[in-house]
DNA sequence: GTCTATACCCGGATAGAC
DNA sequence: GTCTATCCGGGTATAGAC
């Protein structure tokens, strides 16, 4: 993303997608805890009041990174929705992707899972989840035969599961590396067929 | 925890103890990423560089209040350790415990797993952490034998689901109120004894 | 759409008086 | 052990020129 050609600075193709960007490397380095606007600028070259002409404030730019974050999720589940495949295994595979996501987005998972981007000031993330959830939840109900509370005790406990192991490997639990991240992701896979295989036990006594 | 009686302000019965009061409440109030020295002085009515004759940083602060932290989680613990007691139902009271915990006394859950205190900056940490560990880590041993392999797969099966229960509850997921604890804590009890009962599958093919 | 400049608030941390 | 005073750096956001 090197500059548009007219000078040194920025000026500028596109600087909304290009803060965007830069919003993410900046999350990368410092957690969402630390990223700022002003650094955004610096780091291109711009003015600290220009993002100011693409975006309300800063959590408008975490909103728009969360939409982003929510498509490259789908994305990586898509291959596991065909309704062919085994459920079980569709899930298995699910709760590896999320691991997996985490290592490999690391910057748009913590915005997803750990920012508080206010859902209500910005409704358009609602929208954008609807594809990560509709996979997974279609995918339960292919298991549990649509029954209203096994399927909501079952994909409760998948989900905790796997931001679980998630969380596990993004806190260096797992070490480092590729393997570590296997590792993870083997994991969260068997404890999702482990959960899948006990799952008479999970909803009321 | 009022003024000790000279004055209209702090002056001063045990301000180290004040200030982690303080900020624990703050962290209550803020979370951990909002939480400030600077505020937790004015608070107390004290000035703003008093904090630093009882701590060497702000980090300080944080590590002493996860000293707390990890003191309190431990007497939660006490009453499941009794080996006389089955293992499953030891662990699936921890689970439990963990989730109510998380409830009862969230900005110190937040300070134990949230905020990234520098365990190698805080050696005290580790020592704090160890009863916890050992109550959690001697259950499971219980259950499984002994072996290492799925002693370690099935401890980091039962702390992944207790996590992504816990953070789910804060994150409100489960609504708000006593009964949305009780639900959380029921359900990750209940996940706990479906991992148990299918450990099998937790390690390698 | 981007700039310069600025107002404003906040935090951490230290020096030196009492 | 606490105060006053201060330095320093950082962030958000706006106004007005180009």
């Amino acid at each position: 993303m090197p500059p548009t050609g007219k000078g040194g600075r920025y000026h500028h193709g596109d600087l909304r997608a290009a803060l965007i960007e830069t919003a993410i490397e900046l999350i990368g380095e410092h957690g969402v805890r630390g990223f700022s606007l002003a650094e955004a600028s610096r780091r291109l070259g711009v003015a600290v009041s220009a993002p100011y002409a693409h975006f309300a404030d800063r959590s408008d730019v975490l909103a728009a990174i969360a939409v982003r974050g929510y498509q490259a999720f789908a994305a990586e589940l898509a291959p596991y929705e065909d309704p062919a495949l085994p459920p079980a295994g569709r899930l298995a595979a699910m709760a590896s992707a999320y691991v997996r996501f985490a290592a490999a987005q690391r910057p748009l998972f913590e915005v997803l899972y750990d920012a508080d981007v206010d859902k209500d000031r910005h409704p358009e993330l609602a929208a954008a989840e609807k594809p990560v959830r509709d996979a997974f939840d279609c995918s339960v109900a292919a298991l549990t035969g649509g029954d209203e509370v096994p399927t909501r005790d079952l994909a409760t406990a998948l989900e905790a599961a796997a931001r679980g192991y998630a969380l596990f490997y993004l806190d260096g639990q797992f070490g480092e590396g590729a393997a570590a991240v296997d590792e993870a992701a083997a994991r969260a896979a068997r404890a999702t067929l482990a959960l899948i295989a006990s799952r008479g036990l999970l909803s009321g006594p």
